[in-house]
DNA sequence: CCGGAGATTAGACAAAGTCCAAATTTTGGC
DNA sequence: GCCAAAATTTGGACTTTGTCTAATCTCCGG
């Protein structure tokens, strides 16, 4: 899952995304790294050598990466927003000490008797957090 | 499910929370709608007739609620934390246009594959939330 | 090489929540 | 019931996460 330049350029097209400088920075950080990552997180890895990416652009381009369904939200701390670059349907575990997330296969994983919904809507998606500490 | 002074001022001590008047006002909103709440709300609800109490004082109550098993925070949007009576096992369906908050009952609900733990981990809870919109 | 659409930016702003030191309320002992 | 100590409440300043705006910059097609 190692990807260089050329892939994500072509990774951003794929997405309706123009490939500028800063994209692609933030696209390294995350597709490079495949962590949950917050928008701070990314803030501060993308501007280690140089300063070259505003906190405005990581912002304007998380929401668009989310919109155009590069990444996803991952909403497990009410203080921030972390984004998953992973979108296969998968679910997480959390640890409640450290913030520390990590992925929970959606194969494994089978959940029976979810309700029916209301007539008229559908689901976006279904998150399982596993919240855990230590003993 | 209702409850009178006398219920509300039982049920905190039997938490180890001392009945101030505030908390009382705020155990009142919570537990006599049943609803899920926002900080915000219950500000604005527990001051509706009288300004009687504090955004501190709301956010300690809840804190304090939250420490001594009264209430669950419910972890779904971003930009605020929901405040829930209802501290029995048991899941959400969360409309993701509307920001309303309904419960899945657990009873009804089997979730099966989950992996082992970290040695040393225990769980401290799973939350399912299924976000649905209109079509 | 020019114009304009799209992207980036600094910094002001907004909203949720925390912190603090002072004032008030509650409690327990007598 | 009265008093002091302990607990609670409070206004307001502060922090953090995220958004907005208007100005500037980039880059491409012609």
């Amino acid at each position: 899952m190692s990807y260089n330049r050329q892939d994500l350029i072509a990774l951003l097209r794929t997405h309706g995304v123009a490939p500028t400088h800063q994209r692609l920075e933030i696209a390294h950080v995350l597709f490079g790294r495949g962590e949950h990552l917050s928008a701070d997180r990314i803030l501060a890895l993308v501007n280690e050598r140089h300063a070259e990416t505003s906190k405005a652009t990581v912002y304007n381009t998380l929401n668009l990466f989310r919109d155009r369904g590069l990444i996803r939200e991952v909403i497990v701390d009410p203080k921030r927003v972390f984004y998953d670059p992973n979108t296969q349907p998968h679910h997480h575990l959390y640890n409640v000490d450290t913030g520390e997330i990590t992925d929970i296969s959606a194969a494994a994983l089978a959940v029976s008797g979810l309700p029916e919904l209301p007539p008229g809507m559908v689901t976006e998606g279904v998150d399982i957090i596993v919240r855990i500490r230590a003993l």
